[in-house]
DNA sequence: TTGTAGGCGTTATCAT
DNA sequence: ATGATAACGCCTACAA
C-alpha cells in the first residue's frame, strides 16, 4: 500500500506471475453514496431515460433529440438538449453500438512502434480518424505475424476496420477482408485497398543516383521476408539495375533492426558491392555503425542507402542517404479509404530519394 | 476505382476536406445472402441462440457452459463447445460489456508516440496487458494537455482504466479519477497509483558524475512546463547540486525535441555551464547537433548528459552520456497496478547512470 | 411531431 | 443441472 522502491525487473521474471486472467479492475467510488441529496453529485451515470423523464418526453424523443435533429421540433430539441447538459448526460458508447454494431473506433496495426517510421504513420491516420469522429486503436505486432493475427483477433470485435501494416500472408488477409473491412500500407493484395509507397520510382531514383557516382556493383539488404515492401523494392531495384548495367546481389533476409545492420555490414563487406541499399533505415544505421566499428569508410569505401528517412538518418554518421517515406500521408489517405472519403483501390506514394552524405563517388 | 498516383500533399491541404462526420464505412457483403443453405457460408455472425439451439439446450445453459463451466454437467459442456466451434461461435464482447460495463480495454495515452523512451513504455504495457487478456489501446497526445483530455474522453466510455503519461494538471486527473481507475507514469499525486523513475537518485548520479569530472558549473535544459517529472528532476538537481557546492543554471522551458536542441545548445552556451544536463535525450542529442554546427567540442568544452537512452543514444556523435530509464518495466508495472494484481500506491524504478563519450573532465 | 414497443447478444437471477 | 426471463442503454420502426 505504501511506498515501493522496486528493483530492476528482467521480463521473464515479471511474467512469472500466474497468468491468472480474471482480475477485476481496482472499484472507483465504492457503494456508499449520497443517495439521492440535493442536485450535484449521481454516482450512476445518466442515461437517457433520465433526460427524457426530465425533459419530459418519451425516451425516443430525447434520443432524436440529441442524435437525429431535424426529426423534431426545434423546441423539443433545445429543451432536451438544455436537460441533457445539465444532468450531465453522456451517451453509452457500448450500447449505441450494440444495435448498430458500429464502434466508430478504427483498429491500427504496425510491425514495430519502436521504429519512428511507423509513429509517422500513426500520426497521419490518428489525426484523420479523429477529425472524422473516429477513435484510433493503435497495436503492434513486434513482426510477428502470429501476433498480429492475434491483435487482430481481439480488436476485430470492437472495431469498425482496419489499417493493417501487414507481416501476414495472403490468405490470413483474405480471411479477414469478410469479417472487417481492411486497407492494407504497403501491401497490395487483389480486392484490397492500399497506398503504397511507389518502390518502382523510388528504386529507379536510387539506383540513377548510385550509377552517377559511377557504383556498377550494388547489394541489398533485404528486410524481413513475409514484407511485400521488401519483395517488391527488390524486384525494383533488380529491374532498374538490369537497366542500367548494375550487378546486384542480394542479401539477407535480415530483421529491419538496429541490431541486425552488424550481420548485414558483414554480408556486404564480403562481396565486391561498392554500395549497399538497406530495406530501411534501422537497418542502414546500423551497418554504418558496424562499418565504422571495423574501420571502413563511409562513403569513401562504401556507399549506403537506406529507405525510409527515420529520426535518426540526420544525425548518424555520416548522415544517411535515404528515400522520404510519406508515412504520414499514408496514414491520412489509409484512413480516409477506410471510411470511404476516397474512392480508390491503390493509392501510390512518391518517396523522394534524399542524398546526405553516405554516399558519394565510387573509389575502389 | 482504379490505380491512382497521388502527388505528396501537405497536412493542411489534406484536412481541408469538410469536416463531415457522417461517413459510413463501406459496408462488406452486403445483404443478398444465401438465406439458409446447406452449411458452411453464414453471413451473419453466429450467436449464442444459435448455438444454444443447435446443441438442443437453452441460452442461459450454452452461455453458462461457454463461459461458467463447472456449473453445468460435463456432458452439456463438452456437446456444447462442440457445437460451438463447429459453428463457429464468437462472443459479441460489445453485448458482453454492455450489462457488465467492463470491455477488458485499457487505455494509453503518451504525450509523444514518436519518442523512442515511450515506444518502450507501449510494449512493456502492452505485454503486460496481453497477458492478463487485455487489449491495449494506445493515443498520441503530442504533448497538448487539451488532446490528451480529447482523447481520454473518447476512450473513457470504452476502457476499463487508464494508464497515463500525463501532462494534464491535476485538477483534470482528478476529475479523471472518478470516472474511471487511473494509474500514471513519471507522476505523483495523492490518491493515485504512480510508477516513476528514481528522479532523486539518478540526480544524485549525474551530478556526482559530473563533478568527478571537475565540473562547478552546471546547466539543466528544463522540458515541458507541463512535466511534472521535468519539474521533480529540476529540484532533485538543484538539491544535489546544492549539496556537492555545484553552481545549477535552469534554462527554458523546451519543447522536448530535437528541434528545440538548437535553442537549447544556444542558451547554454551563453552561460559559464561547463555541462549541460537536458531533459530527455532528444534534446541532448539535439543539443548535441547544434554543438556540433557551432563548432564546440563535446565534451572537450561542454559536456552533455541526456535523460532516457533511447534509440539514437548510441549512435550519435558523440554517444550519449544518459539515464536508463527502465520504461518497459514501468509498463509492465503499470499495467499490473491498474489490474490490482499489485497493490501500491507509490514504485520507485532506478535509473541507472550509463556514461558514454558526451561527458568527459572539464576543461575550461 | 411524438409516444410505444421490440430488439441488439449476453449474463445473471430466479424458478424448476 | 437446466430453463425461462429480465435486465444493460440505446435506437428505430411503427403507430398515434
Amino acid at each position: 500500500m505504501a511506498r515501493i522502491r522496486l528493483p530492476s525487473l528482467d521480463s521473464a521474471r515479471h511474467m512469472m506471475a500466474t497468468g491468472c486472467r480474471e482480475l477485476p479492475i481496482a472499484c472507483h467510488t465504492p457503494g456508499m453514496d449520497h443517495s439521492d441529496g440535493a442536485g450535484s453529485g449521481p454516482s450512476r451515470p445518466v442515461t437517457i431515460y433520465d433526460v427524457a423523464r426530465e425533459a419530459g418526453v418519451a425516451t425516443s424523443t430525447a434520443s432524436r433529440a440529441l442524435s437525429n435533429p431535424g426529426r423534431v421540433s426545434e423546441r423539443t430539441r433545445a429543451h432536451v438538449e438544455e436537460v441533457a447538459r445539465r444532468l450531465g448526460y453522456r451517451p453509452n458508447r457500448i450500447a449505441q453500438a450494440l444495435p448498430s454494431g458500429r464502434t466508430r473506433m478504427l483498429g491500427l496495426v504496425v510491425p514495430d512502434i519502436a521504429n519512428p517510421h511507423n509513429a509517422r504513420l500513426i500520426r497521419g491516420a490518428e489525426a484523420q480518424a479523429a477529425a472524422a469522429g473516429y477513435t484510433l486503436v493503435i497495436a503492434d505486432s513486434q513482426e510477428q505475424p502470429e501476433l498480429e493475427a492475434a491483435h487482430v483477433e481481439r480488436l476485430a470485435p470492437f472495431v469498425d476496420g482496419f489499417v493493417l501494416s501487414s507481416r501476414v500472408d495472403d490468405a490470413g488477409l483474405h480471411g479477414l477482408r469478410d469479417r472487417r473491412p481492411v486497407v492494407l500500407f504497403n501491401r497490395t493484395l487483389p480486392e484490397l485497398p492500399s497506398v503504397c509507397v511507389d518502390f518502382d520510382d523510388s528504386g529507379r531514383q536510387v539506383v540513377e543516383h548510385l550509377t552517377s557516382l559511377g557504383h556498377r556493383t550494388v547489394a541489398y539488404l533485404r528486410g524481413p521476408a513475409t514484407s511485400w515492401a521488401d519483395a517488391t523494392r527488390r524486384a525494383a531495384l533488380a529491374a532498374h539495375c538490369r537497366r542500367h548495367g548494375v550487378a546486384l546481389t542480394l542479401l539477407g533476409p535480415f530483421p529491419p533492426t538496429l541490431e541486425a545492420g552488424a550481420a548485414a555490414a558483414d554480408a556486404a563487406l564480403a562481396t565486391d558491392a561498392t554500395a549497399v541499399i538497406a530495406f530501411n533505415d534501422l537497418l542502414a544505421i546500423g551497418v554504418l555503425q558496424r562499418l565504422e566499428h571495423r574501420g571502413v569508410a563511409v562513403p569513401g569505401a562504401l556507399s549506403v542507402v537506406g529507405g525510409d528517412d527515420i529520426f535518426g538518418a540526420t544525425f548518424c554518421r555520416p548522415p544517411l542517404t535515404t528515400l522520404a517515406s510519406p508515412a504520414d500521408q499514408a496514414g491520412r489517405t489509409l484512413v480516409d479509404m477506410l471510411n470511404g472519403r476516397i474512392d480508390a483501390t491503390e493509392v501510390v506514394l512518391p518517396a523522394p530519394l534524399v542524398a546526405r552524405d553516405s554516399t558519394g563517388p565510387r573509389r575502389s
